[in-house]
DNA sequence: GCGACAG
DNA sequence: ATCTTGTCGC
């Protein structure tokens, strides 16, 4: 008769997720999508949240606007932020969302005509328990294209780190090479991404919003220098620059 | 008890 | 997310 704490909330958020699901755009919707070298595509954001050691409510919120297909930096926003939801694996958009989307509209306030014409988000989009990660979320609420890019894989749906898996990595050849991550019911949710040919462990990219899976990879892979698309290792140093300056660590 | 668990 | 520098290898 005693529900946990967290049960609730699981249930509320699980039905949250049902209704915005509804309003993720699949297909690609922007002219710049159509071209075979994204001409039109000027601005690719990214954005991510680092935190203090020993400390998971305070937070650096970061997002960059990077130039297309120069990939050199327009635009920084480094600001502190206080978490008030915890982490829960499916759940990350509930931690996160809200200070990515405030970032999103202080640029619209402030330099509207710096917004990106798409967002790079450090997580996954469909590729998720419900079909509705992190980068769907922010997606959905800015009303901005998305990409999630995962470091590392989540097992879910049926797609695991089989001995098929494996193999199916170690055929990665080169940068640019990749393979569907396919749910037990067939759908196609990502895919596993060798982003550069340095790099042997792939990324795993899935759709955010307004815009089709092998867009999303395509871009994904002409916005890497590394193994991690530009957009999100840039918003990912910065934001450990922004706390290693501002909140050094002490010697005890 | 053991493994999984985006960030 | 964070704990952690240099080091072995290509």
């Amino acid at each position: 008769m005693c529900t946990a704490p967290a049960e609730e909330l699981v249930k509320q958020w699980e039905s949250e997720q049902a209704r915005l699901r509804q309003q993720v755009v699949e297909e690609d919707t922007e002219d710049w999508q159509r071209s075979p070298d994204f001409s039109g595509l000027e601005r690719v954001g990214g954005v991510d949240l680092s935190f203090i050691k020993g400390d998971d409510v305070n937070a650096c919120a970061q997002l960059v606007v990077l130039s297309y297909p120069d990939l050199e930096l327009l635009y920084e926003d480094s600001h502190m932020v206080t978490l008030t939801a915890p982490y829960i694996a499916g759940f990350l958009a509930f931690r996160e969302t809200p200070f990515l989307l405030e970032a999103l509209q202080r640029l619209e306030r402030n330099q509207p005509e710096l917004l990106p014409q798409v967002v790079f988000v450090d997580g996954n989009g469909l590729f998720h328990y419900r079909e509705f990660g992190l980068a769907c979320h922010l997606g959905v609420l800015s009303g901005l294209p998305s990409v999630g890019v995962a470091k590392n894989l989540l097992q879910v749906q049926g797609v695991d780190k089989s001995e098929a898996h494996q193999s199916q990595i170690a055929a990665l050849q080169k940068g640019g090479d990749s393979f569907p991550l396919t749910a037990a019911s067939g759908k196609v949710l990502g895919k596993a991404l060798r982003s550069s040919n340095k790099s042997s462990k792939p990324v795993y990219v899935s759709v955010g919003h307004k815009i089709c899976l092998d867009t999303a990879v395509r871009l994904t892979h002409s916005c890497c220098r590394y193994r991690v698309p530009e957009p999100i290792r840039q918003a990912d140093c910065r934001s450990r620059e922004y706390l290693r300056i501002h909140f050094p660590a002490v010697d005890t």
